[in-house]
DNA sequence: TTGCGTCGGTGCGTTACCGTACACAGCATT
DNA sequence: AATGCTGTGTACGGTAACGCACCGACGCAA
């Protein structure tokens, strides 16, 4: 398969070649179409999916509140955690955000693969941390630090799943995955513009000054991005333990 | 070993009679001494604890913000996680909230039986899973809910830890888990004890109605109990699955 | 008995965000 | 041209928690 010409998944891009194969030649190109859910909470999962130039939403919902954001899962990673830890239930939701294309993996054949390879097992689980480590992050994200910061947090956030400085939000679902009312992220996001930060129409959001958003938004946005830099390391060949 | 004279680790107990021989003839047995930090945000982490009748709080500090509350570990789990996933650095602090004995396995040795055992491996991966859910949920829970359900949430699962209606904390360390004021634990604690749900003088707490605190305590709290017992099945010799 | 450190109760002004509600503008459909 | 839907701006009163600060009560030790 030639990965040069084409987007590929930089998760894995980390494993190693022979480890890589074994995944690829299990995986089956699909579409992803804009708000398709992909999993629900407590529903079984069929399907990981590497995504290659589209990405999707991880939500929480909790019985008589709003949901929350859990994060995105674009080409860095891979949708379906679970699986690489051998439980086949979704813990939670999961919905397209960016349409294109990812590759996609039943789970018995995932389940197959990582049998017969430890260090697949292993690149895999050192997502696997990298993910809680995210989770935790936007917890502790979510709990102290005010709407302006995690909304800046989350355009960038899209913004490199995208790859690309336009895409289509609008404040209803920011407050949604923000778990903030709609009014909230009116106001946040008015604050945004006003910097000329951002600018946004019915719902195309454009990204005007990168630097100036990372700097209203949190230290998590960089304390995670640099994690995933850290921890997946993708030039395996160099580093194979 | 004889594990029904003593108080006994559940997630052990959870393993195939082969893993948990394989596991337990690494292990050696330690005395927790209260208030001991076992490993620091970004430091590396040479053992992995099984604690008994000890338990552990782990929490993540971001700076310029106080901590916040993660979790606590007891005999229901496991202390180092990471080190399942084949990573050795720790990304939370871990402090010894009950003193008491734990068994403790170094960290290249439970590399190596996890390398022997598939069924060990797997295993233990569920534990990351419920782990990770029990983080997401932590998550949303001090989003959403308020001082007085997570304080009851929190009172709930110290004694689900330290099996007993009786405890030591004081309203400074509940605040620095919560990620409150101290004032705020304060008041919510006064609030629980008016209702003669507890009673605390000088950071002794006394359980006097769990029912009550249950009620008060958000849904978080059956939740992850509810995902504990049905994820982590105490008789694997008839699901070996 | 005095002193000191720990622990907890309380108050005050401030802030971020909530629930609700209404108004209006852009766009598509009839 | 009229209608209706979606997306956004804005306002109002209410509240949970904040930062800060001070004081009192208890318990240990000199």
């Amino acid at each position: 398969m030639n990965d040069t010409l084409r987007p590929t998944n930089n998760l894995l891009a980390t494993l190693l070649y022979e480890d890589r194969k074994l995944v690829l030649d299990c995986c089956e190109e699909v579409q992803l179409i804009f708000s398709d859910t992909l999993c629900e909470q407590g529903k079984p999962v069929k399907h990981a999916y590497f995504p290659l130039d589209s990405f999707a939403s991880l939500a929480m919902s909790v019985p008589g509140h709003a949901s929350i954001e859990i994060g995105l899962v674009g080409n860095e990673g891979m949708l379906g955690f679970q699986l690489i830890l051998g439980v086949a239930t979704s813990p939670l939701q999961a919905q397209v955000q960016g349409a294109g294309v990812a590759l996609r993996i039943e789970a018995k054949q995932l389940e197959h693969v990582l049998q017969q390879s430890q260090t697949l097992q292993y690149g895999l689980n050192r997502y696997v941390y990298v993910f809680m480590c995210q989770l935790t992050q936007t917890a502790v994200c979510s709990r102290l630090h005010k709407i302006e910061a995690r909304l800046a947090r989350w355009l960038l956030i899209t913004q490199d799943r995208a790859h690309s400085h336009q895409f289509h939000l609008t404040h209803e679902f920011l407050a949604y995955m923000l778990g903030v009312r709609r009014a909230g992220v009116s106001t946040a996001a008015g604050l945004l513009q006003q910097q000329k930060l951002i600018r946004y129409r019915r719902g195309d959001i454009t990204i005007l000054d990168r630097h100036g958003l990372e700097a209203v938004a949190c230290s998590c946005y960089a304390t995670v991005k640099k994690l995933y830099e850290e921890t997946l390391n993708p030039n395996p060949e160099k580093t194979p333990q």
